[in-house]
DNA sequence: TGTACATCAGTGAACGCGCGTTCACTGATGTAC
DNA sequence: TGTACATCAGTGAACGCGCGTTCACTGATGTAC
């Protein structure tokens, strides 16, 4: 039987979720193999069967990572069909993304601090992972802009999106002093009013 | 006399300006004491004559790579008597800041990237610097807003930078493609008109 | 069911590398008389 | 000007720590006959 099989994808999913939580609780620079070898009960060695490498082991995390973003994402609400819906579905999408950094740190942050081993490059389902986010920004944009074509639509998108994100990451980044946090959301409530109020005024 | 004391001072200036090359040319990893002593032609241990650890080196480095960042905002124009001219001025300096980044790229990621070790906080001067930088933000949104009170546009002032400072950090990330510079200088003009429009729209 | 053998997960000591920091020592610089 | 002494910058080998990865070996699992 495919018993041993079973068994190491067991054992694969269980380092990863060991990882995920020393990334939660210690950061990027706290993930250590013998621990995670420790703790999921197996030596150093075998750690190897079930990863390539540590490299691998933090693009996986950052994988589940995505995908509970994606889905925290998808709760907000929805369906658009005017401009001032829009708006709000683009607010909502925004704070819900603040709200996602905030509980989960550490983990958002590796999405972004790490960097591969000097050789190459992050592989393909890791960038089409990324690309999937867009569309919550996407959908409403469809309906707060409709004249614009899809080209500028996503160059909005993103724009929208890197404007946000920075201002979450100097807001939760510690070493100036923290901003409370609804401090922070009002900070990106009215960042994205601003800019739906500066689209709908005529761009 | 203290041509001893001058010497101390002189070295520690090379010493500096060791760091500032090396980070530039391969990133706060790629500092190492054994190199700069090396480089400044001292022993290993003299750099700790000069600098209590690297720590401090790193810090000091930051300081002038603020200081040029803000001379290179300094030079944007600046006296803005119109909501229009606000509006010029703002995307000046958001435009100056990204071609600094990009211009200065590995500097300009530790003033970010760097965290202290463990222990505690970043020296008063490092912070004290960091805020002059919003004076050149602030300054036109007193034209552009002058009925928001001085909080407010404290608050509005750090947005805005948050904001900007976002979209050129993922322009500028590497794990994605990385966006041609006019592209990224679109956008970046893009998001402060739409901000600025915003607010004449009624914030 | 039993025996011989092959496969491969599992092991953990050891390798290899990197690097900041310390410290006992030296020698030049500057001072006191 | 000259001598004795003190100070302290300068030295670099060694310390200490951390850690990912490898590899010769073992022993359990599963297969073939």
């Amino acid at each position: 039987m495919s018993t041993t099989a079973a068994r190491r994808d067991r054992q694969r999913e269980q380092l990863i979720e060991a990882a995920e939580r020393a990334i939660a609780e210690k950061g990027l620079t706290g993930l250590k193999a013998r621990e995670l070898a420790l703790e999921i009960g197996c030596s150093l060695g075998a750690i190897y069967n079930l990863v390539a490498d540590m490299d691998e082991l933090v693009l996986r995390v950052g994988s589940r990572t995505l995908a509970r973003l994606d889905a925290t994402l998808s709760a907000a609400p929805k369906p658009a069909s005017s401009q001032a819906e829009a708006t709000e579905a683009l607010v909502a999408v925004a704070l819900a993304y603040s709200a996602f950094a905030r509980d989960n740190l550490q983990l958002w942050r590796v999405l972004f601090e790490h960097r591969m081993a000097e050789g190459a490059v992050v592989p393909d389902w890791a960038v089409s992972e990324q690309m999937t986010m867009f569309r919550h920004i996407l959908e409403p944009l469809v309906t707060l802009v409709p004249e614009h074509s899809e080209e500028d639509r996503n160059l909005l998108g993103r724009t929208l999106f890197s404007a946000v994100h920075g201002v979450v990451a100097i807001g939760l980044e510690e070493k100036l002093i923290a901003v409370p946090r609804r401090e922070l959301d009002r900070q990106i409530e009215g960042l994205v009013r601003l800019a739906c109020r500066g689209l709908a005024a005529g761009g």
